[in-house]
Order: structure tokens, then C-alpha cells, then sequence
DNA sequence: CGTCTATTTGAATGTACTCAAAAGCGGTGG
DNA sequence: CCACCGCTTTTGAGTACATTCAAATAGACG
């Protein structure tokens, strides 16, 4: 268990000093996830973030039927939370749940604050994080509006080709906004197509 | 023409010296735009972001059958770009457009980099703002997935009473993801329900 | 090989869209 | 003042995209 998968990460940012660099180290808690665990749950306040260094996560809300709305995947080098909880300390509204065993460095809420006044440039750090990631959810909002569902589909298995293995269809489905049945019915119909 | 309203929404997230305020004052660009103007246009780089302090915006994709769907619709204390456009500086995949006379407090994208670096506390803002957007952003595609045209529609109509008033239905359809047509049916049918 | 889960297939249904036409609603000018 | 124009909203019929439910197949793993 190292903090250097997060460190290279940082770096396409920000450079830290040595300094700096270990008064993040100390901040940092390890931990490891089996396939099936939360780490996250709907109702539970989201009190540390999580960046995976193995494995993959889902990050899913629950609507009134009892129906599962995938959000988002997140892999290595990326950060699974319920964001609105985490920032807010107040119940989460969504599930993180892992599909693989995964690994994950995580930065407590407390800690995340004091961090933030320790090295000021971790504000300047995720503010850049978290410009990508609200470009990359209004894409993808955009996406949701203007295509249809076989469209959203081969963009998805283009964009994210490594995903379309690991994860089985009736998540990527859940994702796309659709019905794994439909899934199937569009797969089939993208195969006569050629 | 002044910073006011800026310098008031600033101090919900942090608080800045006598000094800093100056800073930022002599950074900013005001500017007036009747309705009908574009504040970004697709193709064209977004060269700064706009903090509306009158008015109203829509931001929105043309897809490839020349529809237009809104992506957000932009007033008084909030932000309006194309946020993609301006962090790269690449050309933008969408539309910003007055849809009332609007005025707005600019800073472009060279004096916002200026102003990162003079005034470190601005990484804090736009890191707290931009948490909050995401959040807003995630929760709106989680509505798009988990919500009928209905569901939304009603949402809509409540979180954003005052939309409703300044917005013509046609742009709140397609705000919403649906036709103008089956929003004017969906209003009927509302009506009939109580 | 059997069991459990995931995927596919089909028929019937529902939600939302398209197209066309009519009705409503301002604003402007005669 | 009202008649006309352009734009927005409504209504209706027919259609398309996507869902539901049920059953059959296929895959994965012990």
C-alpha cells in the first residue's frame, strides 16, 4: 500500500514540494474493498473520498421502484465518492458499491480540510479536477438529451472500450439509461447493420 | 457598472482583503448584451466566463440535425460560458444566448490565470463553486435517468418557480429533454389529474 | 455436470415523437 | 381600435422508440 499512484496523479496538476508531499502521505488512510462491498452507502454521510488505485467501482442511486440508476464507473487513477455528501457531511443520496476488488487511497473529510490549509495549492489542484469533471457531466447530459439510445451505446463502447469487458451489459445498460433487455435488442440490430 | 454583486457573491465562499478586491475589480470587463445576442458561440472560443448580474441565458448543443437542446438556462448571481471552451481554450461545442437583455461581469481567461496567481483564496472559490455544479450537474442527469417527462416536468416547476414566469415552454421542453408538443400535453394532463 | 446469474428473444404495451393544422397571444400600424 | 402578422402553444392522428413481462439460451463457476 503507497501513496505513489496518487502523487503521479497530482503531478499532471500541480507540483507539491517534498514537504508537502508528506504531509499528504500522513493524511491518507489505505484500505481495500472485496467484490460487493459499499463503500458507500445511500443514508450514511460520505465521510471520506476515495482515489482507486485497483479495481472498479459503481456509483448508483435507487429510485422509488426500487430501480438502480447507474451514475458513473470509476477505475484506477480516478475518484469514487458521493460528492454532495462528502462536501455538504450530510446523507448520502447515492450507493458506491465496488464490482471488483478494489483498492483505494482515501483522504477523510477532516482531513481534506486541513489539507486544503496546509498546501493551498490542493484548492488549486481540484478546482482543475473538478473543471474536467463538470465538462465531462454536461457531455454527458448533452449526450443524454441528443442521441438515442444506439447512439449513446457506440459512443459508450468507443470511449470507454476498456469498460465494456469488465463490467456486464445490464450495468452498462443502467448507465446508458436503458433496459438491459433493449441493450441486447440494440447489440443484435448493430450486428446486421454490417 | 459595478463589481458589487460579484464581490457580495464571493463572500458566501471566502473572504478577501481590502487589497485583493482591488485586484479583482481592476480584472473585470462589464458588459450589456440585448436579447438575442450570443455571449459564446459555437466554433469560437469562450474568452471569458460571464457572472450574470441582470438578465437570462440559455446554454445550449446543436445536434446533428440542427435541433437545440438547452442545457441550462443562466441568471443574476450565476455563472454562463461554456466551460469546456474556456479552461482549454479550444473552440466551443456549444451556445451561450441572451434571452432577455443581460448584463454580465467578465473576466477573461487571461486575467483569470493572472488572478489565480495573485489571489490564491480564488482556487478556493472556484474549487466550492464548482463542487457545488458538479453536484447540481450529477443530480440533474440522475433526474434525466430515474425521472418520467412528467416527473421532471413537475420538478422543474417546482425547484425553478420563477423560470417558469420568463421562459417561453418551448425552451423549458427542451430543457427537460421532450417536445414542445408533449410538454403542452403533459401540462393538459396535469390539469386533468387534480 | 448442475446451479446461478446474465443475456437474448418475442409479443404486447406505453411513452414520447413527428407532422399537420388550428388556436391563442402580443405587438404594430393603418 | 381592430386587423393583421409572427411567434408560441395546443390538439389530434399516426408512428417510432423503448419498456414490460415471460420464457428460452448462454455463460461462469464450483
Amino acid at each position: 500500500m503507497d501513496a505513489e499512484p496518487l502523487l503521479i496523479y497530482i503531478t499532471k496538476f500541480i507540483s507539491l514540494t517534498d514537504e508537502e508531499e508528506s504531509i499528504l502521505i500522513s493524511r491518507l488512510n489505505f484500505r481495500k474493498y472485496l467484490k460487493g462491498q459499499y463503500i458507500v452507502q445511500h443514508g450514511d454521510v460520505c465521510r471520506f473520498s476515495s482515489f482507486l488505485t485497483s479495481g472498479c467501482t459503481k456509483t448508483f442511486y435507487i429510485d422509488h421502484d426500487g430501480q438502480e440508476h447507474i451514475m458513473m464507473f470509476s477505475i484506477k487513477d480516478w475518484w469514487s465518492s458521493d460528492l454532495g455528501s462528502f462536501i455538504s457531511q450530510l446523507p448520502a443520496n447515492y450507493n458506491v458499491q465496488c464490482i471488483e476488488p478494489t483498492e483505494a487511497i482515501q483522504i477523510s473529510y477532516e482531513n481534506q480540510q486541513k489539507l486544503y490549509d496546509e498546501i493551498p495549492k490542493l484548492d488549486r489542484l481540484f478546482r482543475k479536477i473538478l473543471e474536467r469533471a463538470l465538462v465531462a457531466s454536461q457531455n454527458r447530459l448533452v449526450r443524454n438529451l441528443s442521441l438515442t439510445a444506439k447512439e449513446r451505446y457506440l459512443f459508450f463502447k468507443e470511449q470507454y472500450t476498456s469498460f465494456e469487458q469488465r463490467i456486464p451489459q445490464y450495468m452498462i445498460a443502467s448507465y446508458l439509461g436503458i433496459t438491459k433487455e433493449f441493450l441486447s435488442k440494440i447489440k443484435s440490430q448493430i450486428i446486421l447493420d454490417q
